[in-house]
DNA sequence: CATGAATGAGACTTCATTCAT
DNA sequence: AATGAATGAAGTCTCATTCAT
């Protein structure tokens, strides 16, 4: 019993995580009521404050969804010994944000943009998001520790000064793909070429 | 008469926005109500509505303004004849950014992140981001075909490429800022031209 | 424009209070929803929580308002220079009491038993009570002092202790008359006369 | 099996009442909910719906209880055939009322007053109010006659009229006791004895 | 024109009760 | 018989907007 109870749980709640990401990423975190939540989920009211408190906490779940997507892939990335340049590190992420972005279901990184609005005054959120964000900067740091052994980079820069670069360049990159369409990884990448070299 | 009602009507117009800019930048657009605005700009509902129509039409207003702020250094830059390097354009285009998130009345940036939330399912607050980063990027691109004419940057790539790298800094860094708050012009810069390198 | 205001909003505070009271004396504070406090008072939602701020603010003033109703009556009957025995003015008490249960408008005691319970779990109340029952009390206290001053009653006794019987009989005789519905201050004062001689 | 399981009901039931008891204590019927019960009696909400159709079943189980209290005293009271002062009965009452009311796992007389409340408007509970409370009349009714028969108190007064003065007597102190705390059968007793002479 | 009291649709949340397992 | 997840009606309260004065 307790096994099928939690795998139950489980689904349930990424069916109501579901259901709510998909109406933040059509109308944004403010413009989701609960019955659209509800209605969307195929559950009744009772049964989602079940599963969450309230709307707030069903908001923290879905921005924590968002804003942790993009690091997944470091954990592979890293992991090789294939030597690791600044650029290719910031190509795939791009590209990887661009895969996550286009998976059936809607376009996530529209929701991470609505938690970076959120935490400015969601304490709750802004935690997520430090939390999730220094994260990754951490790992742009370890890619730019790597370029500075390989001589690549001038090894005099705190490393972190230059993942503050790194990391900069996805949400400059989300914002103009969300917002104006018409950024790449590719045009990006030649881009940065062009400044890199 | 109408002199007068101009500069009045002026007046009170400006009250308004900044009565709302200060609600936004601490509460954001959506825990601020009109009556948060009403009472912070002294004067009363009707009068209010007399200036916009509804909250949205203010919305939009405080967004415009706060989407403004970055363009209006690059008249001055720009015009200038002396050499304007990407790093020179970005660094003092941060600089920029810093003095006016320090400017007393609170940090306007914050609002920056609302408007980009918002403008994911607002039309109006679309078009604005649009319109108003499209220039920003355009005057990027200035900056990167100078570059390429002095022959430091590849003057084979699509300067409107090298300025989606650039324009991604400014939301990177502003994001960084305020998220994590240990990004400086100075920071930055340092990663920046450790990169470029 | 002030003196108009203060009559109106008054009027407006009276009528909310009034409608609230019908439905709690027909149905308790609990069985009593906003809804019908709004439909009974002819307002709407926004205008009575315009005045109260919630439902509970009004359930006190209501609770305050029928725990002060018995109080009234002393004003007159001590300030009189006649002698007062305890037994007139505990028989003056019950007529006053039934005056008021008797009133059109609906009988108001009943939301005194409600206050009395509420009292139990509800902090404002609880104060209220306390504070209205401790201001009746003395007064009975005072009638008991001057008994013991004509030598009716013994003078070696706490005049507060002769209050705590004679005020007990206001509750005892009101809940004897709620629930069982056979009391009335004549039998009642018989009853009393008999004891007492 | 028949056996067991009466046992097993009763014990069941009693369960259930105390639990629902001790919620009633601290917050009165209506701050109570289901859920409350249920988690305090250690049951799942199905069992307990077993034992009660419905809230308002329990509520009046507990309200039943709460009223008969006071009652049982009188059995032993009445059966001896000691002289019995209406004083005398007062004071034996009241200390029992104290008695109940200190008993461990919570002071029953607050359910008390939320059962007159709950009378109001609820016709099973007034139903056994009116039983339980002319009983406990009747009671007080015949020690008055001992009182005439002793030629203690006026014998053309009927007993009844007596009677609902002695019992007023104790709602009264009840009242005063939960509510401003600083009555005691003694200090109640002295004052009443004043009175009385 | 300005005021600000009033409107009322609609948001969030609770909770008595049921019923598939 | 027992469980407790699920139901959904109904409750409290907010807030953008209007309009009589």
């Amino acid at each position: 019993m307790p096994k099928v109870t939690v795998e139950h749980r489980t689904a349930r709640h990424d069916q109501i995580v579901s259901a709510a990401r998909r109406c933040a990423i059509e109308q944004g975190f403010h413009k989701t009521t609960m019955a659209d939540v509800i209605r969307e989920s195929g559950l009744s009211a009772g049964a989602v404050y079940g599963y969450f408190k309230s709307k707030d906490e069903l908001v923290s779940a879905i921005a924590d969804q968002a804003l942790s997507s993009v690091d997944e892939l470091f954990e592979g990335i890293l992991a090789s010994d294939q030597p690791l340049t600044p650029l290719a590190a910031l190509r795939a992420t791009l590209e990887h944000v661009v895969e996550i972005a286009e998976q059936p279901g809607g376009d996530v990184t529209r929701v991470a943009l609505q938690a970076w609005a959120e935490a400015m005054h969601n304490d709750a959120i802004a935690g997520i998001a430090r939390e999730k964000y220094s994260l990754l900067r951490h790992k742009f740091a370890e890619v730019a520790r790597r370029a500075q052994a390989d001589g690549t980079v001038d090894a005099d820069v705190d490393p972190e000064y230059i993942a503050q670069v790194m990391f900069a360049l996805i949400p400059g990159f989300l914002l103009q793909r969300l917002l104006l369409g018409d950024v790449t990884p590719k045009t990006f990448a030649t881009g940065l070429t062009a400044l890199l070299k």
